[in-house]
DNA sequence: CTGAAAGCGCTAACAG
DNA sequence: CTGTTAGCGCTTTCAG
């Protein structure tokens, strides 16, 4: 019981009685045929549910018309939606997505655009781990577009941390909060080195202290050891790597009878699905990741058609969703 | 500025001086090409980073290597597990996994499964809309799986909501209460309708009453129409269509001064992220998300290989987690 | 406007 | 064990 066999070019060319140029013509350039053998052809085609073979059509243009996004752990709420915008924005310009988890492995995430290479015309990598240079090498072979990460001469898609920092440390400032302690995450993510690197510059400039613990795990796992730091160090204010960790944070404090907001402010990064219904409600820095995804699939779109050497870095706005795990100063 | 060419394997069999029947013997059957020489021309196509083009391979053997998974909604948290499972599975059997998002919508799912079709070698629908007629046509022209959805002739991954609902139903006798509202989600929901069915005929066995009321929207958004409707009836135990669903209420019974588990009980279906740290964290029943994945993937990768017209339906077992939204009937 | 023919990169016969 | 040859399905010259 065997597949049913697909119908090809021939077998439409034989059934319509023209020449398989023919039909592919009718396909691809409408223009070039009479109208009427068009037609004739298009009916037969569709009598015998002919669709185009795209590995034949990729083997004679090189173009796959298909886009791979990697991402560092598909199940991260926070890639959900960078993997939805991308998603959406393939299917707009026709394109297929393909989905890879690099396992936040460097090493699997360079195995990963090795093997698909060949396979897709571009790719988005989203929070990339890969050290610049790999990143350009692999860049000479297929467009890049990067989410969450610059890399001078690929095109990137990042969130605006500067503004969104001080957007952070001006709410904390305002609740009188005379220092923040920071709970850092992975070392090697960029995103996180720039919310640290935005925290103390807006702290600074704000006459705030600011500290940066950790790396911590940037899961609930992680919230622990990163909670007892900061308890330790008597922080009245902490800002998480993600909302996941802030959100570890609070269930210990929560565990140790630290109350937040009364206590500890605590404010996270991402605004994940969770965010709105912990407890307290987290305030945390929302990012713009649909668009991202979206952005960064028309980035790539972009290179594919006409290659630049100076392709664009786009910000996206961010924005502080203020609920209820940050208040005022205690005392 | 044109992408650097990819080395094909004519270019690696010239440099290492053999032919490319050898190249290519020398990747696909390494004990059918002398050790000597096989380790030469890998290493001369290692320096020329060469990766066999799939479209090429797809071209001859009619194979892509490339399985599509389709889910209606990529940012739903449940969904999540299926694909991380499909994923690793995937990548585990050395094929590549394309992720279409349907949108909840058939026509789109239709559309995917048609576009989509020629370009891999198979299928795996998560929790798909299609009419049962419709599924059996696609399948007839590449294999697929069923992931929380059965359709007799196809392969079907599905959780076992009988032992599940059971569990739930004598969870909540024990807890002394008489009775369960069901908080139903969509109407064409195939998991809907298994998890009242169960609850149902669990909750008869059990001499309790059961009720359901809805549909609800599946997600935050339609926990206040649920509750009101649960408060309203009386009730002391819910069993919500998922956990969105089963959050919402809570959200709802906090707002209008109903204590969980005091005066109310809720359970809900999926043990997503988040039924962790929810106030209170959730009663629901887990299922193997990542692993019907990763089976359906099997599935569908053994039908490639040989069609069999009876493919097997596996249920994965459920468990439920107890947390702290269940407890004792009041009074 | 249409047909014939060449080849994209790769694999599977078939010789040697 | 290895080279030669013939396509897979499609698009694209190039003639007609």
């Amino acid at each position: 019981m065997p597949p049913r066999k697909r119908a090809t070019i021939t077998d439409v060319a034989a059934a319509a009685g023209v020449a398989a140029s023919t039909v592919s013509r009718a396909f691809t350039h409408p223009g070039r045929v009479n109208v009427h053998t068009r037609e004739h052809v298009l009916a037969v085609a569709e009598e015998l549910g002919y669709a185009p073979n795209p590995a034949a059509r990729a083997l004679e243009s090189g173009r796959t018309r298909t886009l791979a996004l990697l991402v560092p752990d598909i199940t991260n709420p926070y890639f959900a939606g960078v993997i939805k915008g991308a998603e959406r924005g393939a299917a707009a310009a026709g394109l297929t997505l393909v989905l890879g988890d690099t396992a936040e492995n460097p090493a699997q995430e360079a195995q990963l655009v090795r093997r698909l290479g060949p396979a897709v015309d571009g790719f988005v990598l989203s929070a990339s781990r890969l050290p610049d240079e790999e990143l350009r090498r692999a860049a000479d072979l297929n467009p890049i577009a990067l989410v969450n990460r610059a890399t001078p001469g690929l095109a990137c898609v990042v969130a605006d941390f500067d503004s969104g920092t001080r957007q952070i440390v001006d709410h904390l400032a305002s609740l009188g909060h005379h220092s923040l302690v920071f709970l850092g995450g992975p070392p090697e993510s960029w995103s996180g080195a720039r919310r640290w690197a935005g925290l103390r510059a807006a702290a600074e400039e704000r006459g705030l202290g600011a500290t940066r613990f950790g790396p911590y795990v940037p899961a609930l796992a992680g919230g622990a050891a990163a909670a007892d730091a900061a308890i330790a160090a008597g922080a009245t204010a902490v800002v998480a790597h993600n909302d996941m960790l802030a959100i570890g944070v609070m269930l210990r404090l929560a565990e140790r009878g630290v109350d937040v907001p009364g206590d500890v402010s605590v404010v996270g990064f991402d605004n994940i699905v969770g965010a709105d219904f912990c407890n307290p409600p987290l305030t945390t820095l929302a990012e713009r990741t649909e668009e991202a995804g979206a952005r960064a699939v028309e980035a790539v779109a972009a290179q594919v058609l006409s290659r630049t050497d100076d392709p664009p870095t786009r910000v996206l706005p961010t924005q502080l969703v203020v609920r209820r795990s940050s208040g005022p100063v205690p005392g």
